[in-house]
DNA sequence: GCTCATGATGTTATTTTATAACATTTCTAA
DNA sequence: TTAGAAATGTTATAAAATAACATCATGAGC
């Protein structure tokens, strides 16, 4: 087992990954079932490739290889309409500052959103910070603002690449 | 002088609009002489075609305005260099999850880029909350990770849209 | 005033990201 | 089993951004 067991897996942190996406296929799954929302084989095809690492994926690269999976070339459309079901289900999580998707650590929770992008290593951390949301709504509704998506997108440096790079 | 002078002047809330903008491109010109940074002729007039509404513009709207004024084709590229001296000087903001750049109310200031995001009007209201950035900065700090460009965008609906559509 | 190094802009082409419009297939509920 | 809805396939195009290289402008130092 990793030595970082009180740590939530990274792109950085070397982990049982198998493991870690089938978790996530198992997870959305139960969500969809509950819900009586259809993964597909495609979306659930689609998911692992968003899960194949720790980092945000871009949807082109998802589409490359879905195509060399089937050794023919795929749609753009396949992709972003899958991309489209798996974000409305909070299942992924689109990076804006990326253009760029990353699997939900926690699908079924409170989904605020929020990341640490490190410029070094690329890896979105996913957060849930509930101090942030609620100075965010503070704000808001001291101007009469409702929220409906807050999206936090901290870029910096993650705390592996500060130790390798110092 | 409009109802609302303890408000900041936003796309929806009637103003001197011209006086708007050219208190914007005054206060760009003073920063960078300040700075020894060159606000040139083609980065002064985007600048101003960024302020020429209050709501985030493309940087393609921006390239037709400006090739319609010149009566000719300007090439993308020259738009968008002019936007990256832009926000590198913090003149302009752009906002990620509508690929759009917005005039930055208070340049020189602290610069937080934080956005409430009106999907009603498109307005893109900027707020600068104290709160806010110091949760975002706690957070990053119990994860070791350094942070070097907070981006806050929140999605939702704003006092006059809600107050418009109830 | 010249000159040259640097920064700014021009030009052409291409890449990356995303969506429109419509046809076909698959699934589900009656 | 069979409409109707949802999902996927197909083709084309739009929107956003950058690469590579040429030329022009500007200001510091002579």
């Amino acid at each position: 087992m990793s030595a970082h067991t009180d740590h939530a897996h990274t792109a950085a942190a070397p982990h049982d990954h198998a493991h870690c996406v089938a978790d996530a296929l198992t997870r959305a799954d139960a969500l969809c079932a509950e819900r009586g929302a259809r993964l597909t084989i495609l979306r659930r095809r689609v998911l692992e490739l968003v899960w194949s690492s720790h980092r945000p994926r871009g949807a082109y690269a998802i589409l490359e290889d879905l195509s060399q999976q089937d050794g023919k070339a795929t749609a753009p459309l396949t992709v972003y309409r899958a991309l489209e079901f798996l974000v409305d289900q909070g299942l992924v999580h689109r990076i804006e500052s990326l253009n760029a998707y990353v699997g939900c650590a926690a699908p079924g929770a409170s989904h605020s959103g929020q990341f640490l992008v490190c410029e070094g290593c690329g890896d979105a951390a996913e957060i849930d910070d509930p101090s942030i949301r609620s100075a965010i709504d503070a704000a808001a509704t001291v101007r009469g603002f409702r929220v409906q998506r807050p999206t936090v997108e901290v870029r910096g440096v993650c705390k592996d690449c500060q130790e390798k790079h110092p």
